[in-house]
DNA sequence: CCTAACTTGGCACCCGGTGTCAAGAATGAC
DNA sequence: GTCATTCTTGACACCGGGTGCCAAGTTAGG
């Protein structure tokens, strides 16, 4: 079966590299996927429009498709994962003597360029997101756990030695932070996406704590 | 049919009134399905406790007892939406010259004290949201709502004058007690219940911003 | 008591998601 | 090239949450 021992270790749940080739071409699949179902979804709506829909329109069957993403949500929301890991990465980059404040508003940067490059995408997203509430709130759940992959990097800024184990000042900093994000975010959407993502997030942090030391 | 011109105006979603009676029993209907599935999730989990199984235990169809709850999770969250509503009305009375972050933490009083006095069931409640995803991400999109309420008593202690269309800082500010909040309910649960829920929140709001003037 | 309004259960149905299985395609060793 | 192993696929059945519909029962109120 899996999961064995296999060349003397463990793995769970990750296939081992599975040879470039087939992932390559799992890859540009899963692609194409999204590509087709945002499409479908930007035209008739993201709740009425089925997953066997996207994967006619795909040329493959329902139970495939299932295959390349754990849900219908999954399609949409999938990138979140990643792009977390990214903005803990520019936190984990900041220099350490730098106060959370200020420096969690740095790691915000890297969304704030990607929103501006690509306001289109960005505004269509947020749009399907705001009318779809299951969709709003599996998103939350992820951002949710943005702030997890956050806290340890906060965690040795507030107390360089040593674990704090019930100190909740990591997770109030990271959820603050995303929230004056999430508050950029609606902000943004309602004009239109016609202000700057960058200012209105300083506005937004700022209006919580000073971000200038 | 429904949602017609009556008495010369109309009234739509909520029926009026609907004898005292009826929207008494509905109440206790309402009630013991409550304590019914409440018990089932606590001894057998959420994801594993059918609605027909709620129903059953309950004496009534699966069909009857969604004319009572839109959804799963409403048996569970359906509160949600009034303790929200309390949490804006308290805010709402803070004096007028109080400063934003002060005047949410004591608008959060009401749920700590709702916590303190009944820490047993806030526990279960929370451990069931821990370790249930689906509920978890409702919850969320159910306390973006919270957001949302007490959004315009904080934009007229922001800018006494006239509306500012976008802008995110009553957003942000909301969200961020929020956040605060949620770090405090996190930890509270890691600790077991035996930290004190103010405490806590004190320790987590005054991590982003002072408390004190 | 009688009628109009409401409630109920049962049924069929939709959709997202999963287990299973048999057939087909790619891979890799010899 | 052959052959066995492995991966992928589609089809099917199934589950559970949720809804529309309808016929029968219950209640409210004149």
């Amino acid at each position: 079966m899996r999961c064995q021992i296999w060349h003397g270790y463990t793995w769970r749940m990750t296939k081992p590299a599975a040879s470039p080739l087939r992932e390559r071409t799992r890859r540009a699949v899963r692609g194409e996927l999204m590509d087709v179902g945002m499409a479908l979804f930007a035209r008739q709506g993201y709740d009425a429009t089925t997953v066997e829909e996207v994967a006619q329109a795909a040329g493959m069957s329902k139970r495939s498709f299932f295959r390349y993403f754990d849900s219908k949500e999954d399609l949409v929301l999938g990138n979140q994962e990643s792009i977390g890991e990214e903005v803990a990465q520019a936190l984990a980059g900041r220099p350490a003597d730098e106060p959370p404040w200020p420096a969690l508003r740095r790691a915000f940067d890297l969304v704030v360029e990607r929103m501006d490059s690509a306001p289109d995408r960005a505004l269509i997203l947020l749009r399907m997101l705001n009318d779809t509430p299951g969709l709003m709130a599996s998103q939350l759940a992820r951002r949710s756990r943005w702030r997890e992959l956050l806290v340890p990097h906060l965690h040795a800024r507030l107390t360089p030695e040593g674990a704090s184990p019930h100190d909740p000042r990591p997770l109030a900093l990271a959820g603050a932070a995303l929230a004056c994000y999430e508050a950029t975010q609606a902000t943004w959407l309602a004009s239109g996406g016609t202000l700057s993502v960058g200012l209105l997030l300083d506005d937004a942090m700022s209006a919580v704590a000073p971000l200038e030391t």
